[in-house]
DNA sequence: GCCAACGTTGGC
DNA sequence: GCCAACGTTGGC
């Protein structure tokens, strides 16, 4: 999951309530749909920085609560308010992530892009914009391997 | 700040 | 259903 540091940090994270939050403002349908279909309760999650000096996976949270609606879609002040969503049909779902740690370094986007074994992963593709992405077991082992 | 890539919108 | 226009993402 994508979040720019100066928007939300994997310490602004760590410093929650619970060291938990819901992962608000997803506003694509690709990511809403493994957000509400795919994310568990317990899966991990690499924290990735974008939009930032070194972008790249900074840490590891969990889903620690499966998907319910954005309900920042419903406030007309907020930043990600949609009017086209609605309380009754809601059309944007969020998941809540709890940190579980910092990496002990930044796995940077220019390494992982370096690395045959991540060919196929949806990150270090051309043109990817993506939010929320899968990673498979094998690609999170290898991508830990470089910590 | 630039701009390529991509998603969404809406007229037709 | 097509596609031009527009908005956003995000690396650089």
């Amino acid at each position: 999951m994508k979040s720019e540091p100066t928007e939300f940090s994997i310490s602004d994270l760590e410093n929650m309530p619970n060291q938990t939050e819901h992962w608000d403002g997803v506003r694509n349908y690709q990511a809403r749909n493994m957000m509400r279909d795919d994310m568990k309760i317990g899966d991990q999650v690499f924290f990735y920085h974008s939009n930032c000096d070194e972008p790249g996976i900074v840490g590891i949270m969990k889903v620690a609560r499966e998907s319910y609606p954005d309900f920042t879609a419903f406030d007309p002040d907020d930043k990600h308010f949609d009017p086209k969503s609605d309380t009754n049909n809601p059309r944007w779902y969020m998941v809540d992530v709890k940190f579980i740690r910092k990496l002990a370094k930044t796995i940077s986007l220019k390494e992982l892009k370096q690395k045959p074994e991540l060919e196929d992963f949806p990150l270090v593709r051309r043109g990817n914009r993506l939010s929320i992405m899968p990673v498979s077991k094998q690609q999170w082992d290898f991508i830990l391997s470089l910590e």
